[in-house]
DNA sequence: ATAGCCTCTGTACCATGGTACGGAGTCAAG
DNA sequence: CTTGACTCCGTACCATGGTACAGAGGCTAT
């Protein structure tokens, strides 16, 4: 509950530059601290969580700031907004990965059976 | 089936700027011109959308640059075992990105409906 | 009170996947 | 046989998300 950078680095499983990093793009607040070195606590490790599984999802640093920036979280409409933008982002994303995944598996199994030039290759030439 | 650079950039609905940047990587063959410019055909066309196609599975340029170099295709073993390691990555990344959207969706439709702080934001500060 | 580790600040650097630009050469049409 | 569009080449620059490092100062244990 009294953290250093580097305890709370640590605490969010990444590294103290990646704090300061994020201090800079104003995704992190800058505590003020008592005497030359910022002090962080329970909400800093919440925050940095957050951050993490917005990043997860898609959102990227900008967009998370602005998430941040609804302060306290009474802008629902914008929030909202942002969240399904991200939805449909991502429906789109699962399905291509979804395509690729698939198409490689078949591949994969006509790979191992075929002779001559290896379908994964030529398949994607020919469909891509 | 005689393209300039532009023509296959066209074809491939990419940028001249880019397949130079593919020959640069080593993704793409410099063929020897006719005099001061280069000419393409269809091979190249299809090279090019393997390229798109293999990147929307999420190999890096590096990657197909090797996938590529697997020379007519003959190296089966190695270009199964570059698949089965990217299905892998593909599965892992589309059960996290479900994951996200499922999360997201939840969050969206509570949002709608509190006051106070949004769901959205809150949310994923508890469980991040 | 000093060694040794940590912090702060600023700046530079990294990988990835391009994108832009200047200068020179090429090519087809008028 | 020149104009205008396109090409080639090299180099520089861009965004994103960090990562590294130098120099100065702070904190803690001995």
């Amino acid at each position: 509950m009294d953290f250093t950078i580097a305890k709370l680095a640590q605490a969010g499983g990444v590294g103290v530059e990646t704090i300061r990093y994020y201090q800079r793009r104003g995704l992190f607040p800058i505590p003020k601290p008592l005497g030359g070195i910022r002090r962080y606590g329970a909400p800093e490790v919440r925050r940095l969580k957050f951050i993490r599984a917005a990043q997860a999802a898609g959102f990227t640093l900008e967009e998370i700031r602005e998430l941040l920036a609804l302060d306290a979280g009474h802008d629902h409409a914008r929030a909202r907004a942002l969240a399904r933008e991200r939805i449909g982002a991502l429906d789109a994303r699962i399905a291509e990965l979804e395509q690729a995944r698939d198409a490689l598996k078949r591949l994969a199994r006509d790979c191992a059976r075929s002779r001559g030039p290896c379908p994964i290759i030529t398949a994607f030439e020919q469909d891509g």
